[in-house]
DNA sequence: TAGATTGTTAATCGATTAACAATC
DNA sequence: TAGATTGTTAATCGATTAACAATC
């Protein structure tokens, strides 16, 4: 099976794998079977093997899965080591909260640049990188050549700046705001973290569980 | 068809449609179709029609639906006019940014506590709420019983944590660590939030567009 | 070899889509 | 009434789970 083969459900759940196999590879734990994995995980050892499989076995029979050579492959598999050159356009709070997961070792993308319109905080460093004002992108961009953009900016004026963004030639988004950008641009790659609808999610769920609490 | 028939996956879907007919609303914007709706928001009309049917018809065949009407009652499923009392653990950028979603006015939560071990910013104002050092957590919330929780730390120490507001009447978790306060308390409801693993998943994803664009 | 555990196919389950009768 | 569009059932599609032969 080809690596683009791979469905989207399984893809989600890599990341939540290396994340596990990592704490078990800190733990010194050099072997697992997926029954095991299975159990600490809340899965079901059938969709772990399913799973491993889509890319290429890499169990051994009567053994287990190797968890350093598990771990080595997922991350291969999501490109952690990469370095997408990424620029992250909003200096506030989330912003600030973000960047730190962007400029995380093994994150994947190296954040090159952080734009905002709030011009009292230009030149202000975060993770080595100066905020610039808003007004630069366009020329950072051309000179620079990021490929991915998070956003964390209200809604307002989105329009104008995805657009602008496409033409600058990038191609993957980190969306934090409410605008739909991959509705609007089709072909770029969107991967959306909505906050409120999160927020929203819960509180349905909430207020089910107290109404069964009381039957 | 019960409220409490709606799958997970129709739920996941309520924010979104709310987020958008309340543009429509905005916009002065009456009635919609299921196909017009569809349209916009790149779903299936047989969809659209499929998820306002789990919580009663409230369209009428030849019409359409009435905007506000359906705005208004996906906004009662999701309980948003709720006020569930919530703390917030951890006060850096993230719980700031956070915080804001928390306190927006419809989130169907009501932020009564901010908690950080950090003393320097003890007594610091946070959309009204003062942050406490986490020493006084336990008190509070024996005197004001919050039901939420927002985990806005990293993952150390979570288990302490999470056991402790389990005991003192959490029953709701918006969980922005790693720690998977579901696995330890299969009882809680949790809505987690992991950037880090949505991240990965925009590496996995922009790295096979770029395999694919060569091709 | 015997026991354990994977890889992989088939069966099941659930979600999405298509179709159309009901009805405004 | 005729046209439009829903509500709802049936068909399809895809994801998860079960089963077991392969094999370490």
């Amino acid at each position: 099976m080809e690596k683009n083969d791979i469905s989207i459900s399984v893809i989600k759940r890599l990341p939540r794998y290396y994340r596990f196999l990592e704490t078990l590879k800190t733990n010194g734990i050099v072997r697992i079977s997926s029954k095991e994995l299975a159990e600490r995980m809340g899965l079901t050892a059938s969709q772990i093997r399913h799973d491993f499989n889509c890319f290429g076995g890499f169990g051994q029979q009567g053994y287990g899965y190797n968890v350093p050579e598990l771990h080595a492959k997922i991350g291969e598999i999501l490109c952690i080591n990469n370095q997408v050159k990424t620029v992250l356009i909003g200096a506030g709070n989330l912003g600030k909260a973000v960047s730190s997961k962007i400029s995380t070792r093994d994150s994947g993308f190296k954040l090159i640049g952080i734009f905002d319109k709030n011009e009292a905080i230009s030149g202000k460093i975060i993770h080595g990188v100066p905020v610039r004002h808003i007004d630069y992108l366009e020329n950072f961009c051309i000179d620079n050549s990021p490929t991915c953009a998070v956003i964390c900016i209200p809604s307002n004026d989105m329009k104008e700046l995805t657009d602008l963004l496409c033409r600058l030639g990038i191609t993957s988004f980190w969306n934090f705001s409410n605008y739909d950008i991959a509705m609007a641009h089709p072909e770029m790659l969107v991967e959306n973290v909505h906050l409120t609808d999160s927020l929203m999610t819960l509180s349905y769920l909430t207020n089910e569980y107290k109404e069964n609490s009381i039957d």
